[in-house]
Order: structure tokens, then sequence, then C-alpha cells
DNA sequence: TAGCAATAGTTGTTATAGCAACTATTTGGT
DNA sequence: ACCAAATAGTTGCTATAACAACTATTGCTA
């Protein structure tokens, strides 16, 4: 722990980097007429994988608040990608699902998403995708 | 590059570690009373150094858009933390510099950034950290 | 079982992010 | 010297982020 990195801008470089793979995701998406932004895409990736959960339950597994969520949603909503139903066991709860158009659009923003993750991984190995996993991992769990 | 990794969520592992980091941030700012944000540090920490620059340097220096720059020095001239002054030789240029006040704030906020930074770097060494800088630089480089 | 705490979600407000459109200047090419 | 292109900055708009305050439920406990 010497002052070398204490004082290094590591924030910084997280932040830039992510706000780099976020543009250029945002500028495909746009320039192939998708109509969805990088936040509206994660949650539609976890819609697909989940099927029915609720806004809460999406929140913790996208690390989004659940007001963001709520408001992203809604606009998923207007797009008809997704639609709400009330719980009828817990009637504060609201069970959220892809509509037929949200899987479509899913599945035709998909290999998309792929092409991009290789684009930014390029001359990395499998090695160093384990690397940063695990220094990341170690960094979030320093932080109460 | 396996399907391993090109499947999974590195962008969601950067964006979560840095929304926690940056509400660990926040929240020791606010506990402190400091009246300032993780973005306008960030202004101020540039600022700092480099004394007196315009708003389109500012905004490269820190990875911004240069309107988001413009509107956090708006609201530093507020906090009177920072001063603008118009360039006479090139009048469409405005210079940027902190102000006494602006200088007494960040060696006041300092020595928290740094204790901060030691508490997610825990456990890590100063390889990790080389690591970490290369596999980023290496995917901001690859992003066209 | 009455009442209070906890939980799920929405709404309001402020800040950051980025694009488009705009003004004001400066630069470059002819 | 003139006009088009480029540059610096601001303003308007929409989206994401987070906190506080609020409503509507549900769970817990005296």
């Amino acid at each position: 722990m010497h002052d070398t990195f204490v004082s290094n801008p590591s924030f910084f470089k997280l932040d830039a980097t992510l706000k780099k793979i976020r543009n250029y995701w945002q500028k495909n998406f746009d320039a192939q007429g998708k109509d969805i932004t990088v936040d509206q895409w994660l949650l539609l990736e976890n819609l697909y994988k989940h099927k029915r959960i609720t806004h809460n339950e999406l929140a913790r597994l996208t690390s989004k608040d659940i007001t963001t969520v709520s408001r992203i949603i809604e606009l998923l909503v207007k797009k008809e990608l997704v639609e709400r139903q009330g719980s009828t066991d817990d009637r504060r709860k609201v069970y959220v699902q892809l509509t037929p158009a949200g899987v479509n659009k899913y599945k035709d923003v998909r290999p998309m998403v792929l092409e991009m993750r290789k684009t930014g991984w390029k001359d990395l190995t499998e090695k160093d995708y384990q690397e940063l996993t695990r220094i990341l991992d170690v960094i979030y769990g320093n932080i109460p």
C-alpha cells in the first residue's frame, strides 16, 4: 500500500473506461436504429433471463436504484417492450416481464452486444478477464 | 477469446464497482459536511494541479463532456470555489481557476480522499494496481 | 388484535452525461 | 480581404443516479 497507487487516479480510469464503452455501445445502437439505451438494454437482458421479477429484484440484479429501475421500466412500457402485472398475493409488488416485442428486441440486439464485447476484449486473455474480475471484486468487497 | 468471457458481464461489474466507490465517497463527503459532489471534487483536483485552464482542457483531462464541465463549473462558481476569466488573446476561451476558498476546500477534502482510496485498495498489491491499469488501458484502446 | 415497523413502489428534486442547435470568435484557403 | 470551416462555449432536451418524502401494503410484537 504505497503512495504510488494510493494517490493514483484509479477511480478516474474506471470512469473513463466505462464511459468509452457506454458511448461506443450507444453509438452502435443508434447507428443501427435500435431505439434503445445501454441501461434499457441491461434491463432487457435481465428480464429475458429471469422471465418475471419485481422492480426490487431487478434493482438488486442490475446494481441500480429502485427509483431508477422504476423510471427505466416506465420507458420500456411506453415502447411496449415490457409489461407490468400487480402481484395478487402481495399487493405491494409489481411483476415485470418482456412482451413478445420485447423478446424480439432482445434477440435483435444481442448479436451486436456480443460483437461489441469482443471488440473491447481484443488482445486480452481469459486470464486477464479473471484478473480484472478478481481485482474489482476485492475493491467492491473492501468498501463498506 | 472464448465465450466464457465474451458473454460475461464485465461492463456490469465495472459499473457496479464504480457506483459503489462513488456512493461511498459521497456518503463520506456528506457525513463530514464537505458540501461537494464526487465529480465536483474531480474538477477541483484538476484545477489545483493545473492552476488555470479552459473548459475544453478540463473536459479532456476529466473525460467529461464539455457541456457537463460547463455546468459543474457553474455550480462551483456559485459556491465561490472557482472563478472564470475570459481570455484576451482568444475571446472564445474562458479560463477557470480556484479561488482561495477553492484551494482551502481542496486541502480540506484531500486527506479524506487519500484515506478512501486506501480503503478501496486494502489487500491489493502494487502489482494488482498495475494489472488493473494495464487491462483497462487495453480495453480503452480497443474501442474506436 | 391493535399498532408500529418494515417493505414495495412512486414522485419530486438535484446532479451528471451526452446530443443537437445555437452564438461568437478565429483560422485557412483562395 | 473574404468566406467557409473549425473551435469554444452555452442552452435545451432526455436519460440515468441517488436521496427524501410519500402511499399502500404486510409482518411483527406487546
